[in-house]
DNA sequence: TTGTACGCGTTATCAA
DNA sequence: TTGATAACGCGTACAA
């Protein structure tokens, strides 16, 4: 009397059921190669044992762990949390599990990350963004771990993605910031280096204003971490800049927010005085007064449709395709004609 | 010519050190059980071939995966999502991996969960409050998995916790509702069904009014999912109940932005003709006009104090103790003095 | 259709 | 201090 102190194997399993751990085994990974008696008295064994396979085993025989990797900045952010949950939910569904760490945006430390997911056998891994040194890639493919980028689509880069055009999309922000009448523009950047999306965006806005034929100097960039009072401390430097700018876009919604705050403090009307813009359209930027003009980016199916296509490559089907996830601008009242 | 198809094993680095397999596994797990001599040549082999242990392996062997599980209602959710990464920063600094897994407020995908995260040999578990099966308690027992609670503390529970007295806070957060002498209180709470963090704040408004003499009736409470879009369809309603009542106090901060977006959609004056309040603090309470009074909690502390018991409790140097982590009411805006 | 037996890469026990 | 070698639990040729 008294259940064994340890768990339920296989071989338990053989044992109650009167067959061989190979039966048992097959039952459980390919029922059809079982005839249907058999397989009864084995699923009941399994169940009455309460067995669980021993998923460690289970990935040195088959070389297989049924785990994904993901490596993203931080989860303490809407737009990552959000996509992450997308991803694990999709994960689930397909039978894996989900692996996370986070870097914190310092390279080495995802690097780092990087090796520890791969000696742990996870089948995929997700990354966020393609800046990353080629030897990194060059590991993965000697280890044979198929990985994805997501929050960014570059369709010619040596990863696949599945993410959207962040370039492209800051241009058509700022071409509207300039349909609306502004001539001398402040941008508060996250940090690009080790960056990309922060690169891209920045990048965008410059096009957008070679395009309307203005001198690069009519943007005045600031490079800041993420975070809201980075944002305000940001947008305080740029009002004391001659000429002021009379209107701000963001690398982020939650730069934008800072920046709305910081505005608010000092008295400086929004939309009225000047106009602020931000990235991603997290809630918040709906609930905020005033509302934020902002680039909207479905988090929720780029998660979903990055832990399809991951799977696909994991399983064979796929050698990575890539996707472009369609963003567009809301535009809301924190963006208002210049009155200058 | 050509590296290896296949990643290097503890073989390969013993062949190439010219020293026994237990030699180099020894020099990675108690370096001070080999002579400095024969560590430096196995160490500068592991470097040549750029050696990392298989965990799957070292799993099976040692019977211990370096590898902590937490099952989360949801990443998408300020709150879970800041105090997660605090966990899995820690749990990075002591050489654990963490496996994520989110059960959407479902007990039978929670339960679905333990067992995933159980039979991949993960050395402990996180698990958010005290509401669960006893037979999920006893089959973590028979699987000798330490698990912990958090977000909830409940020194006499059976399991040990590192959370905070919601139930308490809510009170102290009730208490000052009627200070400021509101006498018509609702309460939007999320659904307490499983859920023991919302059921304890419940609890602690209904203390507050008991406390202060008052019939349990001057409390409508209405539960809905936690969403900004339900905390606004439920502040509606409770604007249509009669007598209405002239504070609405939410089971947490996004409920709030709902009712509070609400309240400024149909113009009802916040706090002029109704006060609200909030629970967690997130980023969020302080952004939104009116700020939001609410229940500072400590997340990130939370998520590391967690970390480093749980860690404690894996690693037997603890059979589980439980910490209170403190919280304390932040007064701003969106609660005045009832004009009634 | 089922069983036998080996290998996956480590750790740990026991000798040497 | 180091080296053989036996587990660990499962998948899978190969054989029956």
């Amino acid at each position: 009397m008294g259940k064994s102190r340890t768990a339920p194997t296989l071989n338990d399993v053989a044992k109650e059921a009167g067959v061989s751990t190979a039966t048992v085994s097959r039952c459980l990974n390919s029922p059809a190669r079982v005839v249907e008696e058999t397989r009864k008295r084995v699923l009941s064994a399994v169940d009455k044992l309460g067995y669980t396979p021993n998923m460690a085993a289970r990935t040195m025989a088959a070389n297989r762990s049924y785990s994904i990797g993901a490596i993203i900045p931080t989860m303490d952010n809407a737009i990552f949390a959000r996509g992450l949950q997308a991803f694990q939910d999709h994960l689930r569904e397909k039978g894996y599990s989900l692996l996370v760490a986070s870097s914190a945006y310092h390279p080495d430390v995802e690097k780092d990350q990087i090796r520890t997911l791969v000696a742990r056998g996870v089948d995929g891994l997700l990354l966020i963004g393609h800046a990353r040194e080629d030897e990194i890639y060059d590991y993965l493919e000697q280890h044979q771990v198929p990985a994805l980028v997501a929050w960014s689509y570059l369709p010619e880069a040596r990863q696949p993605s599945v993410g959207f055009n962040n370039r492209g999309a800051m241009c058509d922000l700022a071409r509207s910031v300039l349909a609306a009448g502004h001539r001398r523009i402040g941008l508060i950047s996250g940090v690009t280096q080790g960056n990309d999306r922060a690169l891209s965006r920045v990048d965008g806005a410059r096009d957008a204003l070679a395009e309307a034929g203005m001198e690069p100097q009519a943007l005045t960039v600031i490079e800041t971490p993420y975070g809201i009072d980075n944002g305000a401390q940001a947008f305080a430097e740029l009002m004391r800049r001659e000429p002021r700018p009379t209107a701000v876009m963001c690398g982020n919604d939650v730069l934008a927010v800072g920046a709305l705050r910081e505005a608010t403090r000092v008295g400086i009307s929004v939309p009225g005085e000047i106009s602020i813009t931000g990235f991603d359209d997290i809630e918040l930027a709906d609930i905020i007064t005033p509302s934020l003009t902002t680039v909207h980016v479905p988090h929720r199916e780029m998660g979903q449709k990055a832990a399809s296509e991951l799977i696909d490559m994991v399983e064979g089907r796929s050698a990575g395709r890539s996707t472009c996830i369609r963003t567009h601008i809301v535009s809301r009242a924190s963006l208002a004609f210049s009155k200058t």
